[in-house]
RNA sequence: GCGGGCAUAGUGUAGUCUGGUUAUCACAUAGGCUUGCCAAGCCUAUAACCCGGGUUCAAAUCCCGGUGCCCGCACCA
């Protein structure tokens, strides 16, 4: 579906809509309805599911979105978050200003004013690289954290956080006394960040509010051992940084054992990166071919990232391929920059006395891209008919609950409805309309199953206490027994369990 | 940020160029009758001109400003 055709029926059934649209919206805020909501909660939770859940060292932790000015700092957002940037008043075209004066000025431009730069640009004639026109601009400063106003006075500055990822660094102290003082160690954040985007653009893929659900795993550089024979005959679907520079874009599925050998991977990088890809192919269900293991060159990745590879998937509404997560290995980047920022040594003891800074291989998922995705993959249009086609266990309602005639049977099937919602299933309940008709509704929402009491359920006889079952993908039904109903339903609803590592 | 396009019930739309009726149609939603396992039928109801200003006897329609969305460029640490 087309991006509009699509919007259009995620907000018609309330998956999501625009924030604030009373005021004529704000750009880049969107909100979850129930559907939305519900979805998100299955999607995250399978998400903690899969990788906290992949060892008895990894833990999810729930911190602040605030960070202290301090800590952005260190981190390196703000400079790197505050690029001035310059627009050629004859083309148009914007340039960050670092770039324009690479000749002229090839140590940067930090801790230049804006007026200086413009000042440089005017004094050695700098001119734009696209039309070779005298109209540079003065340089404009976006900063893409949203700062605030902190205590009484106002006078501290803290920010929104632009990644979860530095509230996992933040923790690592903590999180080594509170784990096993053991690595690898994981520190799991699932919650909001921030970015004051330029331009928001394509619903849920660049919010200016939005949820990260990131692992951290810090581990010792001279040992991180994985069971990497368990898996060196997967395949995956990759693209390197050299063949994308080589001019191709096209996907090799190599083995993990090739990408580890002549690949030049390590065999701990390439176990993490099997295991997210197994999660956008076997847990959100995406089809393989569909989904590609994008490597970034040394000139796309952040200069800390030493390995970078993005998941992506193929979505018609965005016109191709577009990241939906990624594999980072960022070195001892972070604890090295937040041990000089805060002045503590974060290195820690390992058991037999060496000492360590811990690197970190991150694992990142971006939630609302991936549910953008999960509408893309598997809402499918079928002639009249409607079906999300997601996987039971990421559905956003577990089962309708029908009677077949609302005078005859809503007392059995609200009663029914009732203890279903009491085994902790969530539950919907319709009685309007006709049959096929609330079945459709059902299919739209992605309910895998349709419960529908009739007359044999009330009747003596053979069907007394079955319901009839409708699958939401086959359409099949079949007759289960009342007592059964709510095993069966929960035995659909379990995640896939990760293979531990 | 720049450039282009667009904005009418819950959703999709007609009407805008050429100002003038009770703002069109379909689907959806709610109620009734009927039916009773896949969006059936009939009747009824609810429901819209993005916001602000201007021109005019009269503005969904023309003009200005704002907001938002889509596409391209740039940006995405």
């Amino acid at each position: 579906m087309k991006i509009d055709e699509l919007f259009a029926l995620l907000r018609r059934r309330g998956v999501l809509w625009p924030s604030a649209e009373i005021y004529g919206g704000a750009q880049g805020l969107y909100d979850y309805g129930p559907l939305g909501a519900a979805l998100k909660r299955r999607v995250e939770d399978a998400w903690v599911a899969w990788f906290v859940g992949a060892s008895r060292d990894y833990y999810l932790i729930d911190p602040v979105e605030i960070l202290p000015e301090a800590v952005v700092r260190a981190s390196g957002h703000l400079e790197n978050f505050t690029d001035p940037e310059v627009t050629c008043e004859n083309c148009h075209t914007d340039f960050r200003a670092d770039t324009v004066l690479e000749k002229v000025r090839p140590e940067g431009v930090d801790g230049l004013t804006n007026p200086e730069i413009a000042e440089i640009i005017r004094a050695k004639g700098v001119k734009c690289p696209k039309c070779g026109s005298n109209a540079l601009s003065v340089p404009k400063s976006f900063n893409l954290m949203f700062g605030l106003d902190f205590g009484v006075t106002g006078h501290d500055r803290v920010y929104l956080r632009p990644e979860t990822a530095q509230s996992s660094y933040l923790a690592f102290p903590r999180m080594w006394d509170v784990g096993r003082r053991a690595l690898p160690l994981g520190v799991a954040v699932v919650g909001k960040a921030y970015r004051n985007e330029i331009a928001p653009r394509q619903i849920l893929f660049r919010m200016r509010s939005f949820t990260q659900a990131e692992l951290q795993i810090f581990f010792d550089p001279e040992r991180f051992p994985v069971p990497f024979d368990r898996v060196k005959e997967e395949k995956l679907p990759v693209v390197r940084a050299a063949r994308r520079l080589a001019g191709s874009e096209e996907v090799e599925w190599t083995s993990a054992a090739d990408l580890a050998g002549a690949g030049g991977l390590p065999e701990f990088y390439v176990y993490h990166l099997l295991h997210s890809y197994r999660f956008y192919r076997d847990v959100l269900r995406f089809p393989a071919e569909q989904l590609r293991l994008l490597e970034k060159s040394e000139q796309e990745r952040a200069f800390y990232n030493r390995i970078h590879f993005d998941i992506e998937a193929n979505l018609e509404s965005l016109g191709g391929f577009r990241e939906i997560g990624g594999v980072h290995y960022r070195g001892d980047y972070d604890l090295s920059r937040h041990g000089t920022g805060s002045g503590r040594d974060l290195s820690v003891t390992l058991t037999g006395g060496r000492s360590v800074l811990p690197h970190v291989l991150e694992l990142t998922l971006g939630p609302d891209r991936a549910i953008w995705a999960l509408a893309d993959l598997h809402l499918v249009r079928e002639g009249e008919r409607t079906v999300w086609r997601l996987p039971a266990y990421l559905a956003p309602i577990a089962v309708g609950v029908f009677p077949l005639i609302e005078k005859a049977h809503a007392e059995y099937a609200l009663r029914l409805a009732d203890d279903l919602a009491a085994a902790g299933l969530s539950v919907q309940y319709d009685a309007t309309s006709s049959i096929g008709r609330r079945y459709a509704r059902m299919d739209e929402a992605g309910t895998p199953f349709g419960v529908t009491v009739d007359g044999d359920t009330l009747a003596d006889g053979p069907a007394h206490d079955t319901v009839t079952v409708r699958e939401r993908d086959s359409k099949g039904q079949t007759r289960v027994a009342v007592a059964e109903l709510a095993a069966r339903i929960e035995l659909a609803r379990r995640f896939p369990r990760p293979p531990s590592i």
